[in-house]
DNA sequence: TTATGTGCAAACTGTTTGCGCGAAG
DNA sequence: CTTCGCGCAAACAGTTTGCACATAA
């Protein structure tokens, strides 16, 4: 593959607010500094994740691909994604019963953060970072377990759904 | 062959170690008030149950519910205990990255509590139940959101696999 | 008798893997 | 030219579902 990337200018679903180009350069950079080839499927993969709204998991991604790299395999997705988790370029969140999230680590308003998924609904929603830490404390010092608060979207019901049920 | 271990063929009480049918009976009866049927499945179900130690998922309990009555299928055994579920006789934990893990509501010492897991190990530890109040008043006065904290483990390294790691 | 539960096979979602080819370096 | 990454198919784990038959009430 080669770098003949249809860069739609006749967009009409796509949106380029923060201009991608900018993560999508740094996350090559890093893919090179770690030993590792810059490809048009990694491209694709840093691209499709800087455009996605939300927290996309990899089904969503690949999908989403699809329409604009079909060559590019479901599979490639996927360990392209666990490729990026190692090196730092995108942070992940397994959500219960549902798809593992993700998305850039250097996404604009991207610092760290914690994750609650409503269990009706599905919506997932941004947490403080902190949020967790004295539970992490205490489950040190009284368990010795060490918590990894952003692994794990805390489990619930949000706002509308508790309104609606 | 015979009786290298106590086996329950037919036999509806052996019972080789203490107990389990105190609870069964009282699963029984719920299940009679809730106006669902008692059946050989859910005696199974229940018994194997009662009789496995520490958090095993549906494949766990399929396994172990096939040594003795190898009628029941795997299928059976998730809508059994989706039922049970449902009417409060067992509760269930989902695990990150694993399967979900189900126990008797009623167990002896099994009073309602929150679970973490091991990332490395996969290894099960019980909470006290109200570690995360703090984190629940918080989450539903700032955000709206109603965390449900036994419904998913969390997530880090256990204590051992600190020390090794 | 009759609704409810069951066994079975098959689908399903999310993810991983072995294989040989092709392309990045 | 030598790896590393790729597409592909297939396997995988965990769980759900449609159907016809069995059975508890």
């Amino acid at each position: 593959m080669h770098r003949v990337i249809p860069q739609a200018s006749d967009d009409r679903h796509v949106r380029y607010e923060a201009m991608p180009d900018d993560a999508l350069e740094r996350a090559l950079a890093t893919l090179r500094e770690g030993g590792h080839r810059v490809t048009g499927a990694r491209r694709a993969v840093i691209e499709t994740l800087a455009e996605l709204d939300g927290h996309p998991g990899a089904e969503d991604l690949c999908e989403r691909i699809r329409q604009r790299y079909p060559a590019v395999h479901r599979a490639t997705v996927y360990r392209t994604l666990e490729t990026l988790a190692a090196i730092g370029v995108v942070t992940h969140v397994h959500i219960s019963g549902g798809a593992t999230a993700y998305h850039l680590a250097s996404e604009a308003g991207a610092r760290p953060h914690l994750h609650a998924s409503c269990r009706t609904c599905g919506s997932i929603m941004d947490l403080p970072d902190g949020m967790l830490d004295s539970v992490s404390r205490d489950l040190l010092e009284a368990h010795g377990f060490e918590l990894d608060p952003r692994h794990v979207a805390l489990s619930g019901t949000c706002k509308d759904c508790r309104g609606a049920g």
